[in-house]
DNA sequence: TGTACATCAGTGAACGCGCGTTCACTGATGTAC
DNA sequence: TGTACATCAGTGAACGCGCGTTCACTGATGTAC
């Protein structure tokens, strides 16, 4: 155990992980009072710091909470990647997994899917953000790509739709049956079923012909 | 026009319509500064009252908010419903006006949406919530129940599934690129055109047969 | 190996701000008689 | 038709609070020589 790993023991003037310390104590606060209580404030009181300190690695609150969602975009990616495993065991087997990732993904990690998607954060001018949330995309994108080459060509769909449909059904799901209150909705069946569900009749749309 | 509809020309001592006055401040508070900037001192100051008089209509903040999730959840059942017009046109046609309603819901709503599903009001606990927002998926499950009826037998999926499934792809195009700053993210078509082609796809997939 | 010094991550006190909320109050409205 | 009165929707002043942010500062670190 390092001299930073315990917050406890406090070792002298300089924090030395400060910056990684307040976003774990943004993705706290984020998942148990939600956006609005992510303060700087709070994250130095939590890191065990003045509450000037965070201005050394943010410019202000906004920059904390994209810190956030940059990592949430990165975890995101790696685990859909982790997921995909290059199509392993064929196109059908791969797109699942990555749905049930996509599940998985929000619901152990709540606040990462709230700094990411609904804070309010700024896609477009952050080229990192940018950068990492299309790359989660893009692991959709290779997934639709092998599917479509397997599909019968009269009623092939562009794999760029193919993958906004997939990820429509992913990201309603999770927005719908496993955010806050909303979760509380009960539903017949699990969200994982409900996407695999989903997802096979569409493919069946496509003409892809395997066992139900 | 009545006394009451204009701002400017304050009424005497009673507002006569205040209720409503904070409501609409805060469709536009949350449509333009997102669920932090929703405040009963900044309603109030636009509806031209001190910053107490709220407190003899909301119990405080959250329930402000409630109540124009409340609001938003009845327009959107009856903006639902009309589009479902009873399933005039057969259930096809009828499903897919459902599907742009949302999407024109959300679209020019933004403010409704975010209350409705990204502010973190209760929904379980408020019997006047979960009413209406059952209200407005009781049309999809009616348009999916039509729909039921006339896919071959063989294919079939329960009907609440099937509402389901398309509730689920509305919902996550309308989350994914409606919103903010997620909707910069160029899409190579129009919603409408996503939502309509996914759905397409899907009930091909359960067995309907069209003309594409 | 030791020392001077630049760098930089922290401190802590202070500020202005706007919010939520309470309070005793007051003016308008409408109803009973 | 007029008057007394209950009701209730507002006022406005005040409070405590926590936040964001700035400032001059100080202690630790690491590097040049």
């Amino acid at each position: 155990m390092t001299r930073h790993d315990d917050p406890q023991a406090r070792r002298g003037y300089h924090h030395g992980n400060l910056r990684e310390a307040l976003i774990e104590a943004a993705r706290q606060l984020m998942a148990e009072h939600g956006p609005e209580g992510v303060t700087l404030s709070e994250a130095a009181r939590m890191a065990g710091v003045s509450p000037a300190a965070p201005y050394r690695h943010f410019k202000d609150r906004a920059n904390l909470v994209a810190a956030l969602a940059l990592q949430g975009f990165a975890a995101f990616a790696d685990g859909l990647d982790k997921a995909w495993n290059n199509g392993a065991g064929g196109p059908l087997a791969a797109l699942t997994r990555i749905g049930y990732a996509y599940i998985d993904f929000v619901r152990r990690q709540p606040a990462f899917y709230t700094a990411m998607f609904e804070s309010g954060i700024d896609h477009g001018s952050d080229p990192d953000l940018s950068r990492e949330s299309n790359r989660a995309f893009g692991v959709l994108r290779d997934a639709a790509a092998a599917m479509h080459a397997i599909l019968p060509e009269d009623r092939r769909a562009p794999p760029l739709m193919i993958a906004l449909h997939v990820w429509t059904m992913a990201h309603g799901i999770a927005s719908l049956f496993l955010r806050g209150d909303t979760a509380r909705r009960n539903l017949p069946v699990t969200p994982e079923d409900l996407l695999e569900s989903g997802i096979l009749i569409y493919l069946d749309g496509l003409g892809l012909h395997h066992q139900r």
